[in-house]
RNA sequence: GGCGCCAUAGCCAAGUGGUAAGGCAGAAGUCUGCAAAACUUUUAUUCCCCAGUUCAAAUCUGGGUGGCGCCU
């Protein structure tokens, strides 16, 4: 059957690199599994591949869309599904590579979402009552609709819980959308890896990272975007390195605590996105503290 | 040298006789339509040290150590 390669991993631990070798070996392209590095004119903040990297070895899913186009989990599954396809009418071999775990889950799950689109009437209905009325009515309002959902998300999750009302609205009883995340998709095998770093290291890589990206002029990116429009109510805009840039040109806080935030928040996130990756038994774990490039192309030689 | 103030977790701290608040950093985790999102859990057997008073001390007393301020 058709293999894919997927290169998970924590943000600032290599992937980009990586999965650059990877493809170079496997006769490869690349499609990118990044939430961020989706949205134009957001390279340095999203620390995109450089047009020469995209030059040695082709990406997909970069570049695709307008920071201002709502985009989602769904619109991804059929773009990464589409660009697979392509690569395999290449006779190459894809290489996944990123860190958004949701998305991830889109393409290696036989996930469901429904047809639906999102309903944003019924979606600030909601919202309004967690406000008015307190974050437990509205959960009260599921926990009516279906206990066994209810009790998989915290009230205090008002996101999640509206998600699981809409859900429930628009797909009557079958709830398909909650169904766990069990089944592994069966259009193509997987070999899944995820790189990682001793902890000390990786955040070491993070902080300097961030300093790297301010050199590469992260606040000069962040204000043309100001002048394109652009605000932090846009989702491509809540991303980590724009959001708290944004403050710092709104005023609410200084350059160093924006500079500080980016740090922080990248620390935090590398350490969800490690949490997210441990869930995947057949994952292959690779510490790049102590092992290196070779490791990973000879024991992927074996298992591809 | 004298006087005064202070010492509580990695950091910032509340607590002035009844069995160590809170915040940040850190750690663990959840996860089917905004996911770089949203959310949950968690951190001092002990309050600088020694002695004393007391049924009971981070809290009161004495001494020591360290820091800050003022005076000479």
């Amino acid at each position: 059957m058709k293999k894919i390669i997927v290169v998970a991993g924590p943000t600032a631990v290599g992937k980009t690199e990586y999965a650059i070798e990877i493809a170079k070996e496997f006769n490869g392209e690349i499609v990118s599994c990044d939430s961020m590095q989706l949205y134009k004119y957001m390279d340095i903040g999203s620390a995109k591949p450089t047009i020469e990297e995209r030059a040695i070895v082709k990406h997909y899913l970069i570049d695709e869309i307008h920071p201002k186009e709502e985009f989602s989990v769904v619109d991804y599954q059929k773009r990464s599904k589409a660009a697979i396809d392509e690569i395999f009418s290449k006779g190459k071999t894809p290489i996944i590579a990123g860190g958004t775990g949701l998305y991830l889950n889109a393409l290696l799950f036989d996930m469901d979402f429904g047809e639906t689109k999102a309903n944003h009437e019924y979606r600030n209905a909601l919202y309004n009552i967690a406000e008015t009325q307190g974050n437990e009515a509205l959960h009260k309002l599921l926990k009516d609709k279906s206990e066994e959902i209810a009790e998989r998300i915290h009230f205090n999750n008002v996101k999640r819980v509206v998600r699981a009302l809409e859900a429930i609205e628009l797909k009557g009883e079958e709830l398909k959308p909650f169904e766990n995340v069990k089944n592994r998709t069966t259009e193509y095998e997987t070999c899944l890896i995820c790189l990682t770093r001793n902890r000390e290291e990786l955040y070491d890589r993070i902080n300097r990272r961030v300093d790297i990206l301010l050199d590469q002029g992260l606040l000069e990116e962040v204000k043309g975007l100001i002048d394109m429009g652009f605000t932090s109510s846009d989702i491509s805009m809540k991303g980590i390195g724009y959001k708290e840039i944004i403050s710092f040109y709104n005023n609410e806080i200084t350059l160093d605590e924006a500079i500080e935030l980016v740090k922080r928040n990248s620390r935090r996130y590398a350490k969800r996105q490690l949490t997210w990756f441990k869930r995947y038994d057949d994952m292959k774990w690779f510490n790049l503290s102590e092992v290196g490039l070779k490791e990973v192309l000879s024991w992927l030689k074996i298992n591809i």
